[in-house]
DNA sequence: TTGACAAGTTAGCTCCCGCTAACTATAATG
DNA sequence: CATTATAGTTAGCGGGAGCTAACTTGTCAA
């Protein structure tokens, strides 16, 4: 089962509400997401047997360490992307949601490369013209 | 009907084709796409109808005014997104792949500010570091 | 003329991933 | 205790976009 976009964008909202509360159930995910109950419920049961979480007897959801390392990749992405297009002049909505689709679609060649050339301009400063 | 990445995949593959050979037809997008041809004759039928191409008699597909508006945007960020890695250290075939996936996910506002950046740092060469 | 190939279409399948409607189970409250 | 709210599940729909199998059509060469 390899994960498609759709069950990165899961597991990255799964690690950000765990950095907001001390749990995260599935209709946590739901109001986050703004996606329905039933649409959260199987997507949590396909990442659950994918092995990328964990639910214990009280539907808290926990990331494994598959779940969080794809999560802090995508999560790093997400942050870095943004801040960038935010350097470059892009307003934080636009820079965020641009984030939030290219984050899936980057290689790792791609971002590592990327990530460098903003490190050695200068802490993204030289981003900004 | 709202173009999806499928479709402006499609209709850029139409404009680089169109750029090498004299006449497009189905089977010609079929084989640089690496589709089946029903695959490409339904998207075919969607993007007609959707006014985006024409089709003569003879199956020779041609973009429309708006279809070519949408291909020409599409292969300029698929153009520039593919220089712009390159010049960040990472190999033509991965940052085309990228620049594949990308060009159809980022919005206008973002892509004008990397634009910027990338003219500005004097024709992409700042861009290495 | 006939037979073969090339191009395109039709029918129908699969997977992904949203959705609603409706049900269940568990608390919480009057 | 009965009611109501909350959380989760099941069943089934819909649209996007691939696929194969099989059919049609047109052209061209033996």
């Amino acid at each position: 089962m390899a994960l498609q976009e759709s069950g990165e964008m899961y597991l990255e909202t799964i690690l950000i509400l765990g950095k907001r509360r001390s749990f995260v159930r599935a209709i946590d995910i739901s109001e986050e997401m703004g996606y329905s109950k039933p649409s959260v419920s199987r997507a949590v049961g396909l990442l659950k047997s994918g092995g990328y979480i964990t639910v214990d007897d009280g539907g808290c959801i926990a990331l494994t360490e598959a779940g969080l390392a794809v999560a802090e990749k995508i999560y790093e992405r997400h942050t870095l992307l943004t801040e960038l297009l935010v350097c470059l002049g892009v307003d934080e909505k636009t820079a965020a949601d641009d984030a939030c689709r290219i984050e899936h679609h980057i290689s790792d060649k791609s971002f590592e490369a990327i990530k460098r050339h903003a490190g050695q301009s200068g802490e993204h400063k030289r981003w900004s013209k």
